[in-house]
DNA sequence: GCTTGACCTCAAGTGAACTTGAAGTGGCAA
DNA sequence: TTGCCACTTCAAGTTCACTTGAGGTCAAGC
């Protein structure tokens, strides 16, 4: 069978190398063996790392991943958790269409002032009470 | 007129004190003078913050919102780059949305493995190439 | 007048997820 | 055999948004 060696994981996944060595660190994936220093990977560690950004995209953090996507060897995933997880989405998803509406709207009102404006403030309101109190956040790029 | 003191307004805006240090620091926000040692803030912070929130609700980091929202003095906003922002959100929702569907299929299929699902696979691929790429993330609750 | 304690400042710490740098190693081409 | 250089390790640095801690001040109540 044909091993990967570290560059060309991170190359086929896009992850770099010091954070696959990072996720190796922290038992997120492991490497199979060694040609002398350099590790090399089975080609199953791409699923993991797809696995991985998966968890992620979907607000996990990468302790969560651990413990949740990974309980001991091959990926066994519970199915209340990605329910829960849908749920939790589809909640995040609520609040960003509120924020989008109101936002739409702010760009569109003609009110001399947003403060002004009774549908942005009470958008401010929201923000302001927590009834949106999260938000949405991109990674850094990558 | 009334000032409200800082603990005050930590009180109103649900902001803790440290926090509102912090975003005077950084030019958020202003006080209008002292008593003593204490900070005296106008009754007009309260909006000032709700909009801090809002911004961070949209997804401005802290240095956005002081660049965007507040350009000088009084916030005066642009409405261009409020529906860029809500175009941005849109995106997010779409992304969020297809997560939610994958994650919700993956709990209710009956493939013994997720990674013999085909559409769990699907998902994965998207989460590898970065077609979802970016992530929901929660405040800290504060 | 004196104590109290909420406020002050400034520096350092936190946590997540990595990245960067310095110093070292070893497989492979010439 | 030599030398390259992509890889290795380990520690420290980075960013964001704050929080925490130590040591200090002062308006107000008794």
């Amino acid at each position: 069978m044909k091993y990967l060696d570290i560059a060309e994981v991170a190359q086929r996944s896009g992850v770099p190398a010091s954070a696959l060595r990072f996720y190796e660190e922290k038992g997120l994936i492991a490497s199979v063996g060694r040609n002398g220093l350099r590790r090399l990977f089975d080609a199953e560690v791409l699923d993991r790392l797809a696995l991985i950004a998966l968890g992620r995209a979907a607000g996990f953090s990468l302790d969560e991943v651990a413990r949740v996507f990974t309980p001991r060897g091959r990926p066994h995933i519970d199915r209340q958790m990605l329910a829960d997880k849908a749920t939790e989405l589809d909640n995040t998803i609520r609040r960003l269409s509120a924020m989008r509406d109101g936002l739409r709207h702010a760009a569109a009102c003609s009110a001399s002032s947003h403060l002004e404006c009774p549908t942005f403030r009470r958008l401010l309101g929201a923000a302001a009470s927590g009834a949106i109190g999260k938000r949405a956040k991109k990674t850094p790029a990558r």
